[in-house]
RNA sequence: GCGCCCGUAGCUCAAUUGGAUAGAGCGUCUGACUACGGAUCAGAAGGUUUGGGGUUCGACUCCCUACGGGCGUACCA
């Protein structure tokens, strides 16, 4: 049990007590760590919440609690205009860090009710490398899938490429026409990405391209063999440029379950709407219209036309009958739902694609098909003018060429703090903490919020930062191979008694309700600031705690807290794929 | 037009979803027995949270309004 789930039962019993009949159904009292450490360790603000609902005094009320709570773990303190203080005892903490020794799990509870989630990431088109734009699906999407499975979740991650999009019938006849050989030899997706850029250009300049692009598209989808041949040998040469990034970000998909996998689903998905009497055809497409909602204002489905609320609708049929981005996605739905047996299905995309999710969330509502089904959006990639990213040329920066470029700089900074390396770890730590940079940025953001793409502030290697953590673990790992030289075990209970020390240990014990809490509303950013917090507190007590110049039961019980502080810090990077190397 | 999101230190971002004196990094300034690894630590300066009203014990957070920016808005994904 955690610290504020502790406090908050004691508070409810207090309440049982204080208020017997008056107390209101369902009030589980909040217990949050106090934000400012001359108010203690955690507080509660249940007095004030309450006081109007049950006519009372919120001081009173707070302090009729306080006298019902004897524990001799905690120090409480009724505050301001009603808060409830608790200050933890360091020796309640130097029992829980022992308790934390033996522990894999580091004091993190497994989910109570564990699900089957489908988590949907990254999904890249076929024939375009990926760009900054992408980083922020691919690594929070892996970032939530390891920790749904920490916390004890069957995960299924997919990758939903964009494997079938109207940009093949311009691929097709620019493979055709203008492929050059030895180009898509040496360095295919360059050559695709040019071919595609091409003839994108001639389709806008030249009368008529379009339509014989179209046709390509057709023959396609009409099975024509010498298209389906290119499309395949398409897909291949992209799938392996994107495997080389997932390789060095180290991250893998249970499937690559792309966008024509559901192709034969969607013809029967339709009839199945249209007969269900959900699906009717308006201006000669095939529309759901949302039955659902009645909040103009409020609700993104519906517009407003000459003073009127219409519903917008989810286009499930093209009036050329083909099918669209909303019809493949019911597919998968549905597929994901019956194949995976999914309980929760997790779309991990850009905030601007908001109303569509909402859109087929909708449609699946009116079918009466179940499930946690949630949009984890995401804020935009701006240029410096706060716009939409481009480069100069009208370019974004490709995602290989960040990457790149975070690892030679990591390689620099190693050259000029460890020269005397061997050359193949001056590799690895390099790999290390170039790529923990790039991740660490991005789960530090409020995912929600837009932020200005900077190399500068990505790629950063100081302050706020993965490698600010790795240093804080190359510390400790350090402490520990001399320790084992010198034969020093940590094999004495923990005591605690300096400040740093025994705010270094609060920091250890608040990692079982960071962890839980950081998955719930699925913002790595809360463990992101929680690790950098940590490895500043264990900075601090590195300087102010002497370890192996200190003795007998203090330099076990300092030692054993190290032990547990890089513990910490290598599982919180693990749920984040950020690597911790023994010597940086 | 209509809807959604956003505006916080010089810059880039936080703020436990309504809690106490709004926090970090970068940059600037001052210090730390030549270091249990200095990729470090201790400290300082920097704010009318875009402006204006309102709601309440309490507002960066909720409501109204003005200004500024982004996104979406029927057959692209």
């Amino acid at each position: 049990m955690t610290i504020p789930q502790l406090l908050s039962s004691l508070l409810s019993k207090a309440l049982q007590a204080v208020l017997a009949d008056a107390l209101p159904e369902g009030v589980t009292p909040a217990v949050t760590p106090s934000n400012d450490l001359r108010f203690g360790d955690y507080q509660s603000n249940i007095a004030m919440v309450l006081a109007k609902r049950v006519g009372m005094n919120p001081r009173q009320l707070a302090s009729d609690l306080l006298a019902h709570i004897q524990c001799s773990d905690f120090e409480l303190e009724l505050a301001g205009p009603g808060f409830i203080n608790f200050r933890v005892n360091p020796s309640f903490y130097a029992a829980r860090m022992d308790a934390l020794r033996s522990d894999d799990r580091l004091g993190v509870a497994l989910a109570s009710d564990p699900k089957s989630i489908v988590i949907d990431f990254s999904a890249p088109n076929v024939a375009k490398p990926m760009h900054v734009g992408h980083i922020r699906s691919t690594i929070i999407g892996d970032s939530l899938s390891r920790l749904a499975r920490f916390m004890g979740h069957t995960v299924i991650s997919d990758n939903h490429i964009g494997d079938w999009g109207t940009q093949f019938g311009m691929i097709l006849w620019g493979w055709k026409n203008i492929l050059d050989e030895k180009a898509l030899a040496s360095n295919p997706i360059d050559e695709l990405l040019r071919i595609y850029k091409e003839v994108n250009l001639r389709c806008k300049d030249e009368l008529g391209m379009l339509d014989t692009c179209k046709a390509e598209l057709v023959e396609l989808q009409a099975g024509n063999e010498e298209n389906l041949a290119i499309w395949k040998q398409c897909i291949e040469v992209t799938k392996r440029g994107l495997e080389h990034i997932y390789d060095q970000l180290n991250i893998k998909f249970d499937y690559w379950l792309g966008e024509s996998a559901y192709n034969d689903a969607l013809a029967p998905l339709v009839d199945d709407l249209i007969a269900k009497g959900i699906a009717k055809k308006s201006n000669g497409a095939i529309c759901v219209f949302s039955d659902g909602y009645h909040k103009p204002q409020q609700d993104p489905l519906l517009v407003q036309k000459d003073g009127e609320w219409l519903p917008v609708p989810a286009i499930i049929r093209k009036a050329d009958g083909g099918f669209l981005y909303a019809t493949t996605d019911l597919a998968t739905l549905d597929y994901r739902i019956d194949k995976f047996k999914a309980d929760s299905i997790w779309y991990v995309v850009g905030i601007p694609q908001e109303k569509h999710f909402k859109q087929i969330f909708d449609v699946e509502r009116m079918r009466g098909v179940e499930g946690d089904f949630r949009h984890v959006g995401f804020g935009s990639i701006m240029g410096k003018d706060h716009k939409p990213f481009k480069t100069r040329s009208g370019d974004t920066v490709s995602l290989q060429d960040v990457i790149d470029e975070a690892i030679t700089r990591a390689e620099k900074v190693v050259e000029e703090k460890s020269p005397d390396m061997p050359a193949e770890e001056k590799v690895a730590v390099a790999q290390a903490v170039g790529i923990g940079a790039i991740k660490f940025a991005e789960l530090s953001q409020n995912r929600m919020s837009d932020y200005v793409f900077d190399w500068d502030r990505m790629l950063s290697l100081s302050g706020d930062t993965a490698p600010y953590l790795q240093n804080s673990y190359v510390r400790v790992r350090s402490i520990f191979r001399k320790a084992e030289a010198a034969g020093i075990q940590a094999d004495s209970a923990i005591v605690l008694n300096e400040a740093a020390e025994i705010h270094l240990a609060r920091l250890i014990s608040r990692y079982s309700e960071v962890v839980p809490s950081t998955l719930e509303d699925c913002r790595p950013n809360l463990l992101a600031s929680y690790l950098y917090e940590l490895a500043r507190a264990f900075h601090s007590y590195y300087e102010a705690c002497p370890v192996l110049r200190s003795e007998g039961v203090v330099r076990s019980s300092r030692l054993a807290l190290c032990e547990l502080t890089a513990r910490v810090l290598k599982q919180g990077m693990g749920l984040f794929g950020i690597d911790m190397p023994e010597r940086m």
